[in-house]
DNA sequence: GGCCAGGACTCAA
DNA sequence: TTGAGTCATGGC
C-alpha cells in the first residue's frame, strides 16, 4: 500500500470517489504532493486528505512544551521533533488493521494485512509497480471465514473482520456517523462491535478519528516503553500509568505514538 | 521448544 | 467489576 524511498512515499488513495496514486515528498517547509495517476477534480479535497493523513495542521508546540518539561520524556521533543500521528483515513481499514494486530507480533500482522490487501484490494499499476487500495467492506463482507483462514488469519480474526465489514456495508458503522458522536459514544459504538475491546477502540480513535486523547490501555508496546523509561515496575499499576498520562491531557495519543517510536530507535 | 506478540471473549464469583 | 481460563498463529 505504501512505496517508500528515503524521502518520499507513494500511495494509492481514493479522493472524492476518484482513484489516484500520489507521491509525497518534502522540503524544509512543505509537503509536496504529485498526482502520479488518476484524474483529480478538486485539489482542495486532496489537500484535505493530506492534512488528515499527516495531521499536518496540528500545532505541536503545546505538546513539545509538556514533553520538554518531563524528566524522562524530555529528550523526545528533540529526538522525534516533527513526528506526527500518522492517520489511517479509512476507518474500515483502521479497524481491520487493529483487529489484525491484536496479540500477534507486528511482523506477522503486516504479513496478514498484505495478503488481504493483495488478494481483495483493487490496484493501480505504474511502471510495473502495483499500488493497492484497501479492500472495500462489500468485498470482505461477502467472504467466508475459511477464505481468510486460508491466509493464516485465525478463526476469530476472520470472524471479527467479516462481521465488521458487514456493519460497514450495512451502513451501521461509518466514519461520518462516528465523527458525529461524542468521544464517549464513539468509544461505546466501537466497543459494541464484536472483536473490538478497549485497546482496539482507542487505537481506531487515535489513528483514524483524529482523537488525540485515546490511550490503547494494556498495549504491550506502551507498557514496555514505560518500563524502559523506568516509570512503572508493575504493568498492572493502572494508577501509576494514569498519573503519567495526566500530565499530557489532550495529547495522550501523541505521547503513545512517541513512546511507540521510542521502542524502534536505539536508546538515547 | 518455550515464551511472547501494538487482545478479546466467556464465565464464574 | 475483577480475575482466570481459553482461543489462535507465527516470530524469534
Amino acid at each position: 500500500m505504501y512505496r517508500l524511498t528515503e524521502n518520499s512515499v507513494t500511495k494509492a488513495v481514493e479522493v472524492d470517489g476518484q482513484q489516484l496514486v500520489i507521491k509525497v515528498t518534502a522540503d524544509d517547509d512543505n509537503l509536496i504532493v504529485k498526482v502520479e495517476s488518476g484524474q483529480l477534480n478538486d485539489e482542495l479535497l486532496l489537500l484535505a486528505y493530506i492534512n488528515e493523513w499527516f495531521d499536518v495542521q496540528r500545532d505541536l508546540t503545546p505538546f513539545y512544551q509538556q514533553l520538554s518539561a518531563h524528566g524522562s520524556f524530555g529528550y523526545m521533543a528533540k529526538s522525534f521533533e516533527g513526528l506526527r500521528l500518522m492517520n489511517i483515513p479509512g476507518v474500515f481499514e483502521a479497524l481491520c488493521w487493529s483487529i489484525i494486530g491484536q496479540q500477534i507480533n507486528l511482523t506477522f500482522a503486516y504479513k496478514l494485512k498484505r495478503a488481504m490487501v493483495e488478494k481483495y484490494g483493487t490496484s493501480t499499476e505504474i511502471d510495473g509497480v502495483k499500488y493497492f487500495n484497501f479492500p472495500k467492506p462489500a468485498v470482505i463482507a461477502a467472504l467466508n471465514v475459511d477464505d481468510l483462514k486460508a491466509m493464516q488469519f485465525s478463526k476469530q480474526k476472520a470472524d471479527y473482520i467479516i462481521n465488521a465489514a458487514k456493519l460497514f456495508e450495512a451502513g451501521e458503522i461509518s466514519k461520518s456517523q462516528l465523527l458525529g458522536l461524542s468521544i464517549d459514544d464513539r468509544f461505546k459504538a466501537l466497543v459494541a462491535i464484536k472483536g473490538v475491546g478497549i485497546w482496539t477502540a482507542n487505537y481506531v480513535m487515535m489513528k483514524s478519528l483524529n482523537d488525540t486523547s485515546g490511550i490503547p490501555h494494556g498495549d504491550v508496546g506502551l507498557l514496555k516503553a514505560l518500563e524502559d523509561h523506568a516509570l512503572i515496575k508493575d504493568r498492572k499499576d493502572a494508577k501509576a500509568i494514569a498519573g503519567i498520562f495526566s500530565q499530557f491531557e489532550g495529547w495522550e495519543s501523541y505521547l503513545v505514538h512517541y513512546l511507540w517510536r521510542s521502542l524502534a530507535v536505539p536508546k538515547a
